[in-house]
DNA sequence: TATTGTTATACTCTATAACTATA
DNA sequence: TATAGTTATAGAGTATAACAATA
């Protein structure tokens, strides 16, 4: 459904182009969070469980970093996965202000279980895509990420 | 940053376009909702008003279906909106289940000074793009949407 | 002084299901 | 019976600011 704003012809293009790409990531965001739901995780709770299985252990402090959230929103998430113990937090000897945060072995389970089919989603939902058109729009949408806003150390990012 | 995940060759290509797609989407979402907070809206007020802005009067069945949400939610959001006197429920003469929700002229003032601005700083942002671009990540985004999951009417969608 | 992480507060949104009133 | 919308419940996430302990 095309825009029913009347601005300029750059406008009608830029905002047709972000509805789509709102769209298309909102809906596969919803498949996929909905799938989450069958091993009891949401989103954030399996970016974190991801992140620690495919960067290893790490402070807090990188997390939300690699999250793009704050510090006490992590607390709030690690706090909800610690209550079911799947992650644990260790202090760390080197700087005692901070806790290294890790896996239980229940958590490794449980993300190791989860991750390859959410992979196999993916890869499915982007099928309809070519290879070289998946080129295309990552090349694209890399483009619009990170342009002049509050820039990190370029780390960040899901451990994906 | 590519993928950690040791997956096979069309699992690499298919997650490092959905890192990309997902990290692109949400860069903007974050970058327009911290510039709404100007406006005391979130987003999801924002699209409510602007749908009922741009497409008109209408009931909280047909919004939900425009925003992707259910009943309920809708519910919670226009209770929001509506204890700050920036739309109205209005008994529908035909049908005396529904409403029609109105903005009143507080909720069109405040959506008319919102929209002009947001629709502006999302060309803004898509201007690291050319036309050409912009209507080739639309497509592609295009191709990502809808497929093969619980479709609507085809009448979906902000009213932008 | 700056940083790591927690706590407190308050709100928005979501999902689900049971419910009322109307069609 | 089905639909429009509300209410109840419960939980997750967010933002912000003040705070403690450590660097």
């Amino acid at each position: 459904m095309p825009t029913h704003y009347k601005g300029t012809g750059a406008e009608i293009e830029a905002l047709n182009a972000y509805i789509k790409l709102r769209r298309a990531s909102g809906e596969i965001e919803h498949t996929l969070e909905r799938e989450l739901q069958a091993a009891g995780l949401t989103e954030s709770q399996f970016g974190v469980l991801e992140v620690l299985l495919h960067l290893g252990p790490m402070s807090q402090r990188c997390i939300s970093r690699k999250l793009f959230t704050s510090g006490a929103n992590i607390t709030t998430i690690l706090d909800n996965l610690e209550k079911r113990s799947l992650i644990l937090r260790e202090r760390c000897p080197t700087d005692r202000r901070a806790f290294t945060i890790h896996l239980t072995p229940a958590g490794r389970d449980l993300i190791e279980h989860a991750f390859p089919p959410h992979a196999r989603r993916i890869t499915e939902l982007f099928g309809v895509l070519s290879a070289e058109e998946q080129r295309e729009l990552g090349r694209l949408c890399k483009l619009l990420g990170r342009q002049n806003r509050d820039c990190g150390t370029g780390d960040e990012g899901c451990g994906l």
